[in-house]
DNA sequence: ATAAAAGAGATAATATGTTAACTATTTTTA
DNA sequence: TAAAAATAGTTAACATATTATCTCTTTTAT
């Protein structure tokens, strides 16, 4: 079997955590864990989402989901109503609370990204994200 | 701020999971977690280990391993003795019962590696490896 | 030598991950 | 059209992640 230090997944978490060794400062100081953080991320790009839709963005289950959203409801970050078309369906979407939140940390975010740049290269970082693209695509 | 997909944190959490799709099955068929199965690799490879030790090698923090080192202990996997140098210090190693699942498991291991590495490429692995080693070095 | 500091590991509290089961709707199918 | 199947979301139970705090032991500093 493969050395235990050259398996891809051990490395791909180890190089996650280091990549968010650059932020998670940034979120401590503004109050919000990593996952609540990508929520909001995704819900301000796509501004309204089903909750299924929104799992699938920010790449966790829905029943994580359902707890996150409900404490960033409860704190006032997001606002939820229910499809017309499909009473199943809930609808996602971010509150004017949540959007300047954003506004505020995202010159912040913006300069820690440009300080990840500077140290690891531009394009290290491109050739790094093909590759990370097709490797999420791939299927057993 | 960069597009949401566009997030190099994200695209290796996707990363990630994908190539643990190809391990995941075999994982439950053996009725062992993703972690658990990291840290019985890492004491198979290092025979004897510390925890704090187990823990960096695993890329976890302490008081996860706690619970899992106690898990894998009851299930008859992991023995621990206490340092004779210094009585602070525990220290983890298999089982023959977590040697001979192991043995067990290594040849489906090696396939699904290998099934990977048809679909993904050998030399896009090795390019991706040494990406995310340098990546998993930077420091903020 | 002794009190303070540092270190290893455990515990507590809360948030999240994971699988299975459940409710409420909608869609399919017989 | 009525029952079965499928779907969206939640709940439950358990495992893990994260931060702070705690105990115990070792080391440092005075």
């Amino acid at each position: 079997m493969r050395k235990f230090e050259d398996s891809l997944p051990l490395q791909l978490l180890k190089a996650r955590d280091a990549s968010m060794n650059f932020f998670r400062p940034l979120l401590q100081e503004n109050g919000v864990t990593e996952q609540q953080w990508r929520i909001l991320r995704a819900l301000h790009a796509y501004d309204e989402l089903e909750t299924k839709q929104l799992a699938k963005h920010c790449c966790m289950l829905s029943p994580s989901l359902t707890g996150i959203v409900n404490r960033l409801e409860q704190q006032g970050y997001i606002q939820r109503r229910k499809s017309p078309e499909d009473q199943r369906r809930i609808l996602l979407s971010l509150t004017d609370k949540a959007r300047d939140l954003f506004d505020k940390m995202s010159p912040d975010v913006d300069a820690r990204y440009k300080a990840f740049i500077d140290k690891f290269g531009e394009e290290k970082l491109q050739q790094l994200m093909t590759l990370l693209t097709e490797l999420s695509e791939l299927k057993p």
